[in-house]
DNA sequence: TAAAGAAGTGTATTTTATACAATAACTAAC
DNA sequence: GTTAGTTATTGTATAAAATACACTTCTTTA
């Protein structure tokens, strides 16, 4: 295995990243693939969006970019979850089939870290903007056979996700600036995956000292108006570095 | 050490393995460093036992084999926490130095796994075997600085095994096959630095069906006798897979 | 047999989690 | 303008979990 062979000089054949960014959107969890780059129609794939890392990069860094590269997705904090180095998490002849096709050193042995967001669906509709590579939401209940081993990849990734919701680690920039709390409420049910009780979920928002009511309400429903809240930073944390802790306890 | 001095081809310069090993004794909670080899007496450092991955060997069994070529340690499980990836992790003086004199792709940039485990320090007696390399047991009060971004590494660990006992995944291992429950709150004072009220402890012990009295008192102490108990695993799990997990909730 | 030393035990209080249903406010349709 | 439809909003009772707290028992050794 000769290592670093045809590569530009400066990616580093044995490192990637990938991403998993789910996406909410009012009403249900979904998940964020892009399609791979296709040989062959039949070989044609889903998988999530990752690449090699720059030799002089942070992995952190690296997520972002690849992310952006990919998906044209920006500014969205990434979490890293896991490492997953299997040798033969890459085996499968379809990828075989597409790692020879698209990388100078097809038989690198690859090791990835994965990392994990959520964010508000309709802000990064994959649909609008000029991608550079086709990717679509994905129901997360309805996620087909993915390249490598990216359904595993996935798989912990919705535990880590649903760890940070149990901690109560999330809910920036996942609503709207003013939001109702019946739209919080449906944040949490669509990532827990099971109904929660209103009047219980609101008794403990109101412990939350980052959530607070304003004095205006909804306009343009056909029913009751709810009240709007927002979440207010409890510390100041350079934001570029850990967005999701910033409502933390 | 010189272990990885001239490097064979099938050595993957790009990725590591660090294993943060805590050991219990009782009283103090310490973490396992070793000497690095040095290239001269002054930039002498500690380090976390660690190394570079083979190319088809997977992550975890990677740190398994590098922990028991540096320590002798065998059979411990070892779980995963994060991966470090900073370009300048390694760019301190010394560590350049080092990297010169022990690596044959001294400039590489290094990528690494990081794992811990906890295991009973009596059991794993680093001064007592043909260790491969100087190690010692340290004070977790009391670390000097690191190699590299070890340091850092410590840090997180323990952040990490605390999380761990705090879900109570934790037990196995870290004390005699039959002991008395004061010693098991000792092991979560020491972890937890902070103390723990007996009743409450003894209380919640209670709840958990995988530890269980047995008909057995303790011999040999100078005081009334206490009580022995056992761990009791609650669910066939592959043994070297994952052994904390045995006694899981 | 007294002293030393750790083992062992229970209750009251507070906090947190859960279960559960009626009324209020608004819009649209008639 | 009355009604039907739709979502918002609120409290109480109960159960479970966490915490605070002090004295007696058993064994060894002097």
């Amino acid at each position: 295995m000769n290592t670093s062979s045809k590569q530009s000089p400066n990616i580093n054949p044995h490192v990637s990243v990938d991403c998993v960014i789910f996406g909410f959107d009012d009403d249900k969890l979904k998940v964020l693939l892009i399609e791979q780059a296709h040989p062959n129609k039949e070989t044609h794939r889903l998988a999530l969006p990752g690449d090699l890392v720059f030799e002089n990069e942070g992995l952190d860094e690296a997520a972002a970019r690849v992310l952006n590269e990919l998906t044209r997705l920006k500014g969205i904090f990434l979490r890293q979850f896991h490492a997953f180095g299997n040798p033969d998490r890459v085996s499968n002849d379809k990828d075989k089939e597409w790692l020879e096709t698209y990388r100078t050193d097809p038989n690198a042995r690859v090791i990835t870290i994965a990392y994990f967001s959520l964010v508000k669906m309709e802000e990064y509709n994959p649909g609008t903007g000029s991608f550079a590579a086709a990717s679509n939401w994905v129901d997360i209940h309805n996620v087909p056979e993915l390249a490598f081993d990216h359904n595993q990849i996935l798989d912990k990734a919705l535990e880590a996700l649903r760890e940070e919701i149990n901690h109560n680690r999330i809910g920036l920039d996942l609503l709207p600036k003013k939001f109702t709390l019946s739209q919080l409420q449906r944040l949490y049910e669509v990532i827990l995956d099971r109904p929660l009780d209103k009047r219980n979920f609101r008794k403990s928002i109101k412990k939350m000292h980052h959530i607070k009511a304003l004095d205006e309400r909804q306009t343009g429903v056909n029913h009751k108006p709810a009240q709007l809240y927002k979440f207010v930073p409890v510390k100041k944390i350079a934001l570029n570095f850990s967005l999701l802790h910033l409502f933390q306890e």
